[in-house]
RNA sequence: GGAGGUGUGGCCGAGUGGUUUAAGGCACUGGUCUUGAAAACCAGCGACGGUUUGCGCCGUCCGUGAGUUCGAAUCUCACCACCUCCGCCA
């Protein structure tokens, strides 16, 4: 969420930052509803103002037994006014706040312009894609015979869910271990277990709801709807960010590093025709993600530190990878700035897409009133980060893609082998 | 699932319709005193919004939301969370 002084004040700059993006501010219709809100909001204050002066008259003359008919007649419509301009008001204001609640972050000025995903601008490569004297195999092929199992998936829930057996399953879980062991013991991070179920409130805070709701899967009880609306995450993003919503922290608390393993669900609404083959894009997928919590000094250096984070993963695994810096067009509805980090996948001979590190600066803070008390004792808003460190399905298809042997085996990369017995071979 | 109970500022806690403008205490901050510290004493000390160049002024907030009333922390209803006991359960 914008500030909204920031509306008030310089509502032409605000426009021309989102222009960049891509969303066009509709600056009539809040000049419009802005003018509307202060009017009924002055209105009605000067009517509460006015009761509570009067009760507090009637309370004083009935204490010393005087008359107070007088009064009371004076007042006899206050009441239905009082109520009349508060509907006014309130009816204003919630347009206004979920107007607010619609328009995406301002890009940070270090982000590049463009349209879409053409835009974005490489910033490094890492590592250099393995050449093969065998014909490359796609990791739906390579997985097959080690336990990569589609249409048992699709007979339990329908297309893009997908079961693992046996090594493949082994391999998926020695992947999000050795993720978090890094995160924990290296970067600093805590590791957390959140529910995978959460309120609507929780998906306002940081930005799922109320634009994305397509996006989300939504869950009932049995037996009875309960009376709020209930979601599965699709990231622990949410909850990990979560976990500081109404509260005021310390300074002496920031920075918050928080990681945390978990499935994400993902309705997939609007890409029907997109990735079907493969487990690329899933309903259903496990991701290890960070969250950080910082001081809003900092938060760009902690863009940095995480993705670097990020990176030391694919690093480990030894994976070909390049960072790309997304441009205005390209970024995500809260972010004020993106890296994405792309995996070589040398089956479909391109890099693509296994994390997305975001500053949302103060847009998820203000959503959920996560502040922290400065050194002058103000209270100000946080800033909130997250990236993922890494997305382990697609993880794992770059490992089945980038370590496949001529015979149809695929190697354990030196890293996960801890997490496997010291197996060094899978399949063969 | 059944029965009972509780929700008030950072914390404890008083408050059952009208100077509550939320008592009192703890914690915290500043000051006096002191060689310094502690103690004691004095003072300050919530959030959000509106308005104002500023001092300030106004409004809202006692788990949440509705309602009754000229007036609600206080009365009514619904919901949420927590606690105790019973049942069930991984």
């Amino acid at each position: 969420m914008l500030d909204i002084q920031l509306l008030r004040s310089d509502l032409n700059a605000v426009a021309d930052r989102l222009a960049s993006r891509g969303y066009t501010l509709d600056t009539d219709a809040f000049a419009s509803l802005e003018g509307e809100r202060k009017a009924l909001q002055t209105r009605m204050q000067e009517l509460q103002a006015r009761r509570n002066a009067t009760s507090k008259q009637i309370g004083e003359a009935k204490r010393k037994g005087d008359d107070v008919s007088a009064i009371m007649a004076e007042v006899a419509n206050l009441g239905d006014e009082l109520k009349a301009a508060e509907i006014a008001f309130e009816t204003v204001q919630a347009r206004l706040d979920a107007w607010l609640l619609t328009i995406p972050n301002l890009p940070h000025e270090s982000v590049p312009v463009g349209d879409d995903e053409g835009g974005n601008v490489e910033v490094r490569r890492v590592g250099v894609p393995r050449s093969f004297d065998f014909e490359v195999r796609d990791h739906v092929d390579v997985g097959a015979p080690l336990g990569l199992d589609f249409e048992t998936g699709a007979k339990l829930s329908g297309a893009r869910f997908t079961v693992l057996r046996g090594p493949i399953a082994q391999l998926h879980r020695a992947l999000a271990q050795f993720m978090l062991n890094t995160h924990t013991l290296k970067h600093g991070y805590t590791e957390m277990y959140t529910p995978y179920i959460v309120n609507d409130s929780a998906l306002y805070g940081t930005g799922q709801l109320p634009k994305f709701a397509e996006d989300m899967f939504k869950v009932t009880r049995g037996g009875d709807e309960g009376t709020v609306d209930q979601y599965l995450i699709s990231t622990s993003e949410i909850t990990l960010t979560n976990t500081v919503r109404e509260s005021v922290l310390k300074a002496a608390e920031l920075p918050i590093k928080l990681t945390a393993h978990s499935p994400c669900f993902r309705s997939e609404a609007g890409s029907y025709g997109r990735d079907t083959r493969g487990m690329i894009r899933q309903h259903q997928f496990d991701k290890v993600e960070m969250v950080q919590v910082v001081h809003p000094d900092r938060s760009f250096e902690a863009l940095e530190d995480m993705v670097g984070h990020a990176e030391a993963i694919l690093k480990a695994l030894e994976l070909p990878y390049r960072v790309v810096t997304l441009c205005t067009g390209d970024m995500g509805f809260g972010a004020t700035k993106t890296y994405d980090l792309e995996v070589w996948l040398p089956a479909q001979n391109t890099y693509r897409e296994i994390s997305s590190c975001s500053n949302m600066g103060d847009f998820q803070a203000r959503r959920m009133m996560a502040r922290f008390k400065d050194e002058d004792g103000k209270n100000r808003y946080v800033h909130t980060l997250n990236g993922s460190g890494l997305a382990v399905g697609r993880t794992l298809v770059a490992v089945l893609e980038n370590y496949q042997n001529a015979d149809g085996s695929v190697t354990v990369p030196t890293a996960l082998r801890p997490y496997l017995g010291g197996l060094e071979v899978l399949g063969a």
